[in-house]
DNA sequence: CGGTAATTCTTCCGCCGCAAAAGTAAATGG
DNA sequence: CCATTTACTTTTGCGGCGGAAGAATTACCG
């Protein structure tokens, strides 16, 4: 089971650079890259050869999209041989663990989840251990595994607190590693999908850039030079003290008129449960929102309300060139977006220039993928943080 | 007149690094540069021996700070020689215009102020180069000329739209290099001294910064990489949309409850004098806070929660390592400090951590001085954003 | 259809700049 | 007086980069 992978380590810095801006933007000219990493042709040609070799990069046929109408020798576009490797990521909620296989690109290939019936740590791992054999069997190239996890993590490896698991300090990197023999990287979940948005999502290529997650809880994400700023408070409860309105609803969770009291689906769920007695789904009240019911239409208004000057705050304050905006509660969006974008409005200076907002309803396999692309980041990069 | 001095620029990559470190961070050994910028024992030693032939860098007497008692050959710490150049900074108000001569590390050795009796363009540069003159003649290694403007300046050389100078286009860097000869940045004041508080001051080392100032406007600077990031609405007016309190005062200017509205000194001025019908100057209003009398008491005492909401908005959003705030209307913290740190307690979380917050009054010389900064950035990057 | 221009990629050479190692210098301590 | 420690200098060797020249492949044009 030992069949612990070469990382991208023995790779020059220049080889690096090289496979990475691949592996991020895709298919690219060694013109292209050239022109990116401010380079020169000649650096080019000596830079992509051991790669080529090595099998991690490929010459593709000229795709119908790159074949400009234009003069001259045509460009011979390399691509990452995506599917040389492949990533597990784990996601770990209360009661189910969802994996997902990737490629080196992240791209989901198989997905298996399974119910979780206990939360003691070492079977726990032998769980995580029988999946990723499972997997493993139809997978052979398997490369890293990563596992998100709501609650504090410490060092990429231990689970420091995890209120929902009530783990405290589980060394959860070693157990896994123990059993599958792989590299294993542990990472808060909203940490891990940050992450992934940033290196193949919303946030590709930018320098300043948001994520905001909306879902059981709030998650807040800053990545400044394509790096995510870490934080004290991450994920033990962002958004709780976000005042927004100091009149708001008062829920079981966060501080009166927090962003969790006005925007998180148990918050919005428990204030329609308050004023009408009936206990309606997240779904339900949207859906009776856009019918425009008194209660749901208040609630959800409010909310949309408390979104737009929270995204307008933080364009304020924090300058990101995007915000993405995911989670399992931006389905909000779809029904109060336009009120959502005039509280913007109303907060921002109108000469400031709008700030993109990308909307993503993320299920748990988008979670569980996050994790796995902490795995390609620990191969590509030879640590996490580069 | 046309002393042109010759800039950093024939120095090699390596040699500005180094110039750039002992710069900002002051005198330091070679052996400590080397450290700081990952380099060798060896490479200091070429990097340096031609700064220091070219009279850039001395090695200068290992001063008593550095006279550890420690074994082994004592090191020698090379400083900048800060005399060897000087630069002038300007800020230009309505009816004054401030200037400062400044080192190369831009420490103020003079200034030199004189009424503005006249709002037209040529003769504004007139007198500016009639000041530099002036200056000139006492200080003659003058090696470049900072302006700072309220308003939109743009590409650092062209003032865009200065509402108080009725002034639109005004190519002011090219109207004062005709008539001094010497190079002429002009930059937004507040733009000025957040690069200054970034090279020289609070923000000196640190990787995110913020500076919030808090005068006549509100100005905010976010420093990320130690590069300020450049923002559309800058100085048309910050903070006129930053609804802190949406049942605020109502006032002239900013938006019903807005940052403007709740804590810049006309705006704090016009609320007491709408209430109690006296005119009073804004160090008088925070006496009579200071005094618990009711109205000073009260407006102020909403003026530091505004201050303690924004300041927490900023670190939960932004996570700057440092909060500056600069500007005469800082003298609130005095008065108030308390309450704007309970408030921000309130609005972060417990776990968080706090946010180191510098209070610094500034008067118009540090204005001033802030744009002599953008001329030593010009000299010694040979751009301004390097 | 062949020549020319344009564009991409390769090959080769020279050089810059770094690290490593070895040597020198200046202090302390026994 | 000599070992030890730390700081700095000199020397050497090498990796990696840019630049120039050339090969490959296409479009354009008469």
């Amino acid at each position: 089971m030992t069949t612990r992978v070469a990382s991208w380590l023995p790779l020059s810095a220049g080889e690096r650079a090289v496979a990475l801006e691949v592996l991020v933007h895709g298919p690219l000219s060694r013109t292209e890259i050239a022109r990116r990493l401010s380079l020169s042709a000649g650096s080019l040609t000596r830079l992509t050869k051991p790669l080529i070799e090595s099998g991690l990069l490929v010459e593709v046929p000229e795709g119908a999209a790159f074949a400009e109408v234009r003069q001259g020798r045509p460009s011979q576009p390399l691509d990452i041989v995506a599917e040389s490797r492949s990533f597990v990521g784990f996601k770990i909620t209360e009661d189910m663990v969802y994996g997902v296989v990737t490629t080196l690109r992240s791209e989901i290939v198989t997905r298996y989840d399974r119910p979780l019936t206990t939360h003691d740590p070492g079977e726990v791992a032998d769980q995580l251990g029988e999946m990723t054999a499972e997997l493993a069997d139809s997978h052979p190239g398997l490369a890293g595994i990563g596992i998100g996890v709501g609650g504090l993590v410490q060092d990429r490896a231990v689970v420091g607190e995890s209120p929902f698991l009530s783990w405290r300090d589980v060394r959860l990197a070693e157990l896994v590693e123990e059993r599958t023999g792989l590299p294993v990287v542990v990472e808060n979940d909203v940490a891990a999908l940050v992450e992934a948005e940033t290196w193949f999502g919303a946030g590709r290529g930018l320098d300043r850039f948001v994520v905001l997650t909306i879902g059981a809880g709030i998650g807040y994400g800053l990545v400044l030079g394509g790096k995510r700023v870490p934080c004290a408070e991450e994920d033990r409860g962002f958004g709780r003290h976000w005042i927004v309105d100091p009149n708001g609803p008062l829920t079981p969770d966060g501080e009166r008129g927090s962003a969790v009291s006005l925007l998180t689906i148990p918050s919005i769920r428990y204030q329609i449960r308050a004023a009408t007695g009936r206990d309606l789904t997240y779904e339900e009240i949207l859906a009776g929102a856009a019918r425009e019911e008194p209660m749901p239409a208040r609630v959800i208004d409010e909310a949309a309300r408390a979104l737009g000057t929270l995204v307008a705050q933080i364009s304020n304050f924090a300058m990101p060139q995007k915000i993405l905006l995911a989670g399992e509660g931006v389905g909000l969006m779809d029904v109060a977006g336009e009120r959502v974008r005039e509280t913007i409005r109303a907060h921002r200076h109108p000469l400031a220039d709008p700030v993109p907002l990308e909307t993503k309803v993320s299920d748990f396999h988008d979670w569980a993928r996050g994790a796995a692309v902490l795995a390609i980041q620990v191969l590509v990069l030879g640590s996490y943080d580069g």
